[in-house]
DNA sequence: TGTCCGTTGCACGT
DNA sequence: ACGTGCAACGGACA
């Protein structure tokens, strides 16, 4: 992506020369005064410690303020496996509507306020443009394939149109293009090389801005429409049906979709070089996983927590991302990075991708022999199973022995806790596909991907039998 | 080619 | 608590 203005000709990196503008603040271009400022807010919702916001306040007479609703992003989807848009859980989207009233109202601490208009966002954001006769705009550098796309629209009409464009790399410590650059036009593929090529950050030199002076007042919005956050818009959703963990009850009928699903592959899959893709041909394969019914307590209550929480532990992440991937169930990595898109509050394009190919072994680590257990690893934190009693109650009085395993609790156990194990809680296998059985299957599908893990030696066994 | 090493694995030994 | 072997490996570097 280029983000070209004649007036950053001399913001280029001194070490580098890449043609971005960076978030140094000896690095601001000189600019005329008196101009209108479009202030274009993205992710970095905040007023502190945002460069884009500081070089807009500065000797402008007007700064717009806006925020683009994508209705792709916000509208209802009923076929969405989360309640929410066709992008985003409800969590997600709750948490963005919050920050943009968080924002709005430290906006509206300096006489200012955050405008928000609805619509494709480029076309938004240039209708703008002209409207207000914008000279100045200024957003936050962004990395994510949804923005990329977006910005090279916009900045395209704004160079063309002489329109000065101020976009600091302020949402990362460094510059994606910066390192690709270094390294030869290629990412780095290990951690170590990372490190080397991107040294310290930038900030480690300059002060972070944490006091705004003043914001200038927003001028005539003329015959744009734009509107207040909108604070009932949670409530267009369709909330969970019931019981928060009704999702974890077994459904017998659920296991017919597999067996449908299964033939087609195998028989389709049987010509080399052909690379059928997995989460296209076997939908139902990670349904487990993303539902919570895998069988194993330590998995499933992390996947409820990361449904009802939006957020989840760091070493949870690594979990289940292994059980996903590599661990148990040999899913793509991007099936997993999707759930996680959704449903995260806290997920960011570039980490989320990153984070999954990192655990799953397609870049930056490759020690697939290193596993997390799904019984062992959280009982080495929480022996009783407090955790798993909380976000499955159907297992909570199951005694702590078996709380990890409960497939391996005698039936009068089983029955005194009130959960029998393959009726009221799944047993593991009963909602996806056993890896043992399909072991080979899944490496012919596979030999052929790139950035996929799958094992490669047939006497292969998985690990934790069910 | 060979060698080293990898942000946070596990199970078993002492 | 600590050390060790296990093991389906890939990337960096000499």
């Amino acid at each position: 992506m280029r983000l070209s203005s004649r007036s950053l000709s001399s913001s280029h990196c001194h070490c580098c020369s890449t043609p971005f503008s960076f978030s140094s603040f000896n690095r601001y271009p000189k600019m005329k005064s008196g101009s209108n400022t479009l202030m274009w807010f993205r992710k970095g919702l905040r007023i502190h410690d945002n460069p884009a916001l500081e070089y807009a306040a500065k000797s402008s007479t007007y700064v717009y303020p806006i925020f683009v609703i994508d209705p792709h992003y916000m509208k209802p989807d009923p076929d969405a496996f989360s309640p929410g848009s066709k992008l985003a859980g409800l969590n997600r989207i709750r948490f963005l509507l919050e920050s943009l009233l968080d924002l709005d109202s430290s906006l509206k601490k300096f006489g200012s306020r955050l405008l928000v208009l609805h619509g494709e966002p480029s076309d938004v954001v240039i209708r703008c443009l002209k409207e207000w006769d914008v000279k100045r705009l200024c957003f936050e550098y962004d990395t994510d394939p949804y923005y990329q796309a977006l910005d090279g629209k916009v900045t395209n009409y704004a160079s063309e149109s002489g329109i000065e464009i101020f976009s600091p790399v302020s949402h990362t410590l460094f510059h994606p293009a910066e390192i690709i650059q270094k390294n030869g036009g290629k990412p780095p593929l290990s951690y170590q090389s990372f490190l080397k090529l991107a040294g310290d950050p930038h900030w480690s030199s300059s002060p972070l801005c944490t006091t705004l002076p003043m914001i200038p007042p927003i001028g005539d919005t003329r015959n744009c429409e734009v509107s207040e956050v909108p604070t009932e818009w949670v409530a267009k959703f369709e909330k969970p049906k019931g019981d928060p963990s009704a999702f974890i009850k077994p459904a017998t009928t659920m296991l017919s979709p597999y067996l449908k699903v299964l033939l087609p592959v195998h028989s389709r899959g049987s010509k080399r070089g052909q690379k059928p893709h997995l989460s296209t041909n076997f939908p139902y394969w990670a349904a487990a996983w993303r539902d919570a019914r895998t069988g194993f307590p330590w998995i499933d209550a992390i996947m409820v927590q990361l449904r009802k929480w939006g957020w989840i532990h760091h070493l949870a992440r690594h979990s289940v991302a292994c059980f996903l991937t590599r661990g148990d169930l040999f899913v793509h990595w991007e099936k997993g990075r999707n759930v996680f898109e959704r449903l995260l509050i806290d997920s960011d394009w570039a980490i989320n991708n990153g984070n999954w190919l990192w655990l799953s072994c397609s870049s930056f680590f490759y020690q697939y022999n290193r596993i997390y257990s799904p019984i062992s690893f959280g009982k080495k934190y929480d022996p009783s199973g407090a955790y798993i009693r909380h976000f499955l109650p159907v297992l909570k009085d199951m005694p702590k022995e078996y709380i990890y395993e409960p497939w391996t609790a005698p039936l009068s156990i089983q029955t005194k806790a009130k959960c029998i194990v393959g009726k009221d809680y799944p047993k593991p296998g009963q909602f996806n596909l056993q890896a043992s059985a399909y072991q080979l299957l899944f490496v012919y599908l596979n030999q052929n991907q790139t950035n996929q893990v799958c094992p490669v030696n047939p006497s292969w066994r998985p690990r934790w039998r069910w």
